[in-house]
DNA sequence: CATTGTGAACTTATTCACAGCC
DNA sequence: GGCTGTGAATAAGTTCACAATG
């Protein structure tokens, strides 16, 4: 404890369910929308109308992190904004390494919507030497023995892996070796990565499974 | 209720949160690198292991079920694929379309991910003359006026929708309109999809703030 | 007076622990 | 002896409901 009144804006962070930061990310994406169509407050129940959840889920959510709200009048989405940015970490720019060049990886090179969210893919890796020199969407692509290298003099903090399943985790311990933080993982394996990094697996044929299975079993609208 | 015995192989499947139905696919993932290592049988704390949950976790969630398992043996790899494909919904092929054949799109149509799972894309739609007639990955690319028509002709039940956040909705419409089932959207936009119609969302920013908040707040191994 | 923030009630999910089985 | 399936116990997450507030 470093103070004794608990100070409302920085709970403990770890205190904080994975689901709850998986909609803090939801509500972000809902509250640019809604600052581009002009509108300058909501409140928790239209917030949660529009994402399917309750006023109170939506609430409750902010207020594990601070008080942002202004009864009587809900949630200013221009103050919002930047509170949830701030506390995702994407009120600053992220240097991003993309390792694997393949069908996939080209496609999050060119992608726009990392950008947008303060993301930029600065190196990208292959083992193929056929790719190795080559420069998609303004980022260089090395041999994935320069590696250690380059993330060294680039401050590079996050990790796309986009290989096989089979190079997945020689990749993993590669980017962990190079002292990325953060792996966002697209290769159909669990991967095992040390205490203090973090990891999101992203499963294109899984997430089609679950869509199946809803449909195979009507009605069951969903994850978002 | 159809019987006065619960039939244990086949439960109300609307009952099962999902979260279940998620460690369900990572389940089967697992099994099958394990049937490709040559593993005969698991137990639930080994299987549990190697994923991050109790042993108790994975035979509580197989138990929704069914009784998949063997006292004194474990699970059977061979016999429980099949078993957790039938639960899934992907013991069989699932014919899918696609809309927006731009930087993700393209990769879609090459992801070799769907297929081993039992999904074949087999018509993509595009409003941009020039990339219409055009045959990606073998899948012919159609104007997406034609949407309707082929859909009718074709009997698709899944649409991936790969096209800018303002056109989403509309494209959803559409394959709604077309009699699609489920829908795996990777646009970053919520939809709204009629009672019926099962969809998840995949954002890649999204997943990536679920990595810098980890980051950022030291110390959640995140999710898979 | 619409709307927040929040304890208390409730619901859902996870883990424990052990009888039953191979 | 090793391991499953499961009811009971515990923990976590969600909703209710209402006092506080600009």
């Amino acid at each position: 404890m470093t103070s004794s009144k608990p100070n409302p804006s920085r709970p403990d962070p770890s205190s904080v369910p994975g689901a709850v930061v998986n909609r803090l990310s939801l509500y972000l994406r809902e509250l640019q929308h809604l600052i581009g169509d002009g509108k300058e407050t909501i409140s928790s129940s239209q917030l949660g109308q529009r994402l399917g959840f309750t006023d109170a889920q939506v609430r409750k959510d902010l207020a594990h992190f601070g008080h942002f709200g202004h009864p009587g009048i809900g949630y200013r989405c221009e103050e919002l904004v930047p509170a949830i940015r701030h506390i995702l970490g994407t009120d600053r720019q992220w240097q991003v390494a993309l390792v694997g060049v393949g069908n996939l990886g080209r496609a999050l090179l060119g992608y726009r919507g990392f950008q947008k969210q303060g993301f930029r893919i600065v190196a990208a890796f292959e083992v193929e030497p056929e790719d190795v020199g080559e420069t998609i969407d303004g980022v260089p692509v090395h041999h994935i023995d320069q590696l250690e290298h380059v993330l060294s003099e680039q401050d590079i903090e996050l990790g796309l892996v986009a290989v096989p399943a089979e190079k997945a985790q020689e990749v993993t311990d590669k980017l962990v070796a190079s002292g990325v933080s953060g792996i966002l993982n697209f290769a159909p394996v669990t991967l095992a990565v040390p205490e203090g990094v973090s990891k999101v697996g992203v499963d294109l044929a899984r997430e089609l499974e679950q869509v199946t299975f809803a449909v195979a079993n009507r009605g069951n609208q969903g994850t978002n």
